[in-house]
DNA sequence: ACCCGTTATGACTAACCAGTCAGTAACAAC
DNA sequence: GTTGTTACTGACTGGTTAGTCATAACGGGT
């Protein structure tokens, strides 16, 4: 609308800005990891100097904030609508969501994300702490209301809910750290797409009546 | 033999100072983290200077790597040892090593190190190799090993044994993270050994004929 | 044509820390 | 004692980088 002026480097699109240094953010804590990304990286990707991403965020730790708070956000969300609409037997649900989860690992940077506030979180608490009340404060007990409802309905024999719920997300952790850590230093790719039916099968099985 | 001077702050003792400075190093690292360990922290704790501790090890690097083949030479030098001594069903072995791995976590400082290894393999890619080769690439063969014998037996049902040894391993790592990730910024701590055999038993469960 | 607020930048600072090195203290041998 | 060797240290260097600031370009409004 108001702005349609040359994409040239130099011209100025403040409502672009924070987006593109969001993108450019995201990409380099990706491939680099977040310490080892200087600012002056993340100006250079956004196409703009290191004193303009300041004039957006305050700081390289609100880069990482807004990340978290976009991508867990966005998932949560997804994941509360279609818990809560479901109905009838809990099983196929719970094999959805492990699949759903292995895709968005396998097509989004949600693993590098992770695994990036899992290295970061002792230099930067606010960071993990924002993880752990908005994603894991809010998936887990999603998980132990659908495993309670199994057992409810005479679905699954009477497993702690809490340990289940840990039990059934532990491998996508895993899944998250083998293709984060160890396929970039040479260990064989791990297709996480069958991983996580195999452990939903495994899974599911262990926890029927 | 040699030495029997005073155990005084100066005096000099080449042969317990290795030790010493592991024992330093190790502390450090899983209370502050590797990078936020300072040399100098690690050779005040140690009882001698910075320079001192460049007497004993090439690098800050040296001391992680010596670190890892400590921990992890000895422990899958013993689950070697149990797997490959045990007769009859393996079921029982396989909940016997996860609690186990339960009780490593919570009395060594192995989860730490685990985290480390995480946290820092991007930046030092020898360590993450260190440990792929010699506590991954030894230990989950012989989990994947376990479960052949338990399907060519009858026990276990023709499940995939690299998938389910990992996923087998993974509320393990899931209860490394949560120990040294989340609990220290504020998370309700997690009863490890608890987790591990509720775990083993829908694992088992799961994989049962 | 000229403001003037907004958007942008180059150049700088201040702090941090791994690793080095020239030199010192302790001990052993004689 | 004196000398040679080993164990050790204080003080320094060099490289790195997050965050700041004075100054410049832009462009819409009049």
């Amino acid at each position: 609308m108001t702005n349609q002026s040359v994409t040239t480097g130099k011209t100025r699109r403040p409502e672009a800005r924070p987006t593109e240094i969001l993108g450019a953010a995201l990409e380099l804590f990706a491939e680099k990891g977040f310490s080892a990304t200087r600012m002056d990286d993340v100006a250079a990707r956004a196409g703009l100097s290191k004193a303009g991403v300041y004039l957006y965020f305050r700081d390289k730790t609100a880069l990482l904030k807004a990340l978290v708070e976009e991508m867990a956000g966005a998932n949560v969300a997804v994941a509360r609508g279609i818990v809560e609409a479901h109905q009838g037997p809990v099983s196929p649900l719970i094999a959805t969501i492990l699949g759903f989860l292995a895709g968005q690992l396998r097509h989004t940077r949600f693993a590098e994300l992770v695994k990036i506030i899992i290295s970061e979180s002792r230099a930067h608490p606010d960071v993990g702490r924002l993880y752990l009340d908005s994603v894991i404060g809010q998936g887990l007990p999603l998980f132990e209301g659908l495993i309670r409802r199994g057992i409810a309905s005479g679905e699954f024999r009477a497993v702690d809910a809490p340990f289940a719920a840990r039990a059934m997300m532990g491998p996508m952790l895993l899944a998250v750290i083998w293709k984060t850590v160890f396929e970039p230093i040479g260990a064989e790719p791990l297709d996480i797409e069958g991983f996580a039916a195999q452990h939903a099968d495994i899974f599911l099985k262990g926890i029927q009546s």
